[in-house]
DNA sequence: TGCTCCTGACCGACCGGTCAGATAGTATTG
DNA sequence: CAATACTATCTGACCGGTCGGTCAGGAGCA
């Protein structure tokens, strides 16, 4: 089956275009013709693929949370213990300054979407599934391990991820984003890590700057 | 002057009808007339009194902003002791299904524009020093009667108001939000207080549930 | 010849913004 | 008091431009 390769990779060609032009201007602004146009195709070819703008824009923020769920389970995977997966959930979350506006510009288009038309609300209902499974598991291991203040586990990583999210929001009304973004990551890590911490179990907070990693 | 009080009313149902719209329909959504027809006016008087739909949305969000944080501080100024203003703000901010939907579709769509448009950037912008000051103003009283655990108090407010912000994103991707919002609102004050409450000091977690307020 | 994939002109709808004039309230004049 | 002039406010038809979506046909291949 030629034809279903081919496909599959035209569609991502355009989900890809699709991400960068959303990130820039926001979906009501972005034009299948800008799409078309970052792609390196005619405007016909967008909806030859998909059924409709909203139907191209559904499928693109569906394939980002995927994504977005296999790295953050891959990144958690990899690190040991509780600390360092949130480290390594944060060092994630927060790439650069450039990605990190380009993702969050969007996934703020998205979640305007979500508030109002079902079917993007569905997307974002699997995304924070998805997120809060993830988020769980590893708050129930720090728990287990006595490392984490025994709690619910849901609501924990409910509030873990609100943090990330809300930090975001303040992050993209900052003057100077790329000035700021550095101090923003180190802060989310340092934040997450005492509202998780059990007292006393200090995984000392001063180890947590000295980890920071450079960009 | 009986043109200026006029002008001012006129603009304040203008705004008014705008919020309502927004919140429905969001942003681009959005057309002038269906503003006027909501304000009861022809399409005409919305650039009577506005330059144009931009700033007719900036002066919403301006005015949206300057409300809030009036009632905010209004809101923590009659509560007694840091945990009692926090749970004043808690109360504040979840005041009922409805009016949080209208709200934060509206608070959604507009870190959409600030994150892209410098002129609602600089709005955002206050918005959040606003918060931020208000929330270091409970956060600092609170660390002061050593009922707070002793950190850094802009950090903390930060992190406080992301809470909020990061809660309502996901509240808004419920499927039945009506159904689950007093679950929200009692998790977020709960993990408010969880997160700011210096342990042993524990104002009992359980009275927190005790306490609260039927709707 | 027939098929898949692609193109871009075109259509109809929509919308922000403009503007010529209607309307109504007030001041001025005779 | 009536007639007139002036002004602030309001109206909605209209314009220019845009955009999602359609479609007739072209290109390349089997």
């Amino acid at each position: 089956m030629r034809s279903a390769h081919h496909e599959a990779e035209r569609r991502l060609v355009l989900r890809k275009a699709a991400f960068r032009e959303v990130a820039e201007r926001g979906f009501s602004n972005v034009t299948l013709e800008d799409i078309a146009v970052r792609a390196g195709v005619s405007k016909g070819v967008t909806l030859y693929y998909f059924d409709s703008k909203d139907d191209l824009f559904c499928d693109l923020f569906s394939w980002l949370i995927d994504s977005i769920h296999v790295r953050m389970r891959d990144a958690v995977g990899a690190a040991e213990g509780p600390v360092e997966k949130v480290r390594a959930l944060v060092a994630l979350i927060f790439p650069s300054p450039s990605k990190n506006r380009a993702f969050f510009r969007a996934y703020v288009d998205f979640c305007g979407l979500a508030a109002r038309k079902e079917r993007f609300r569905q997307v974002g209902e699997r995304f924070y599934a998805g997120c809060r499974e993830i988020d769980r598991g590893i708050v129930e291991e720090g728990m287990r391990r006595g490392v984490f203040l025994l709690r619910d586990a849901g609501e924990t990583a409910s509030t873990l991820r609100a943090i990330f999210d809300g930090l975001m929001l303040q992050w993209l009304t900052e003057k100077e984003p790329e000035a700021c973004f550095d101090a923003y990551r180190e802060r989310c890590e340092r934040e997450l890590l005492h509202y998780l911490l059990a007292p006393g179990k200090s995984s000392a907070p001063e180890a947590v700057r000295t980890k920071a990693r450079r960009r």
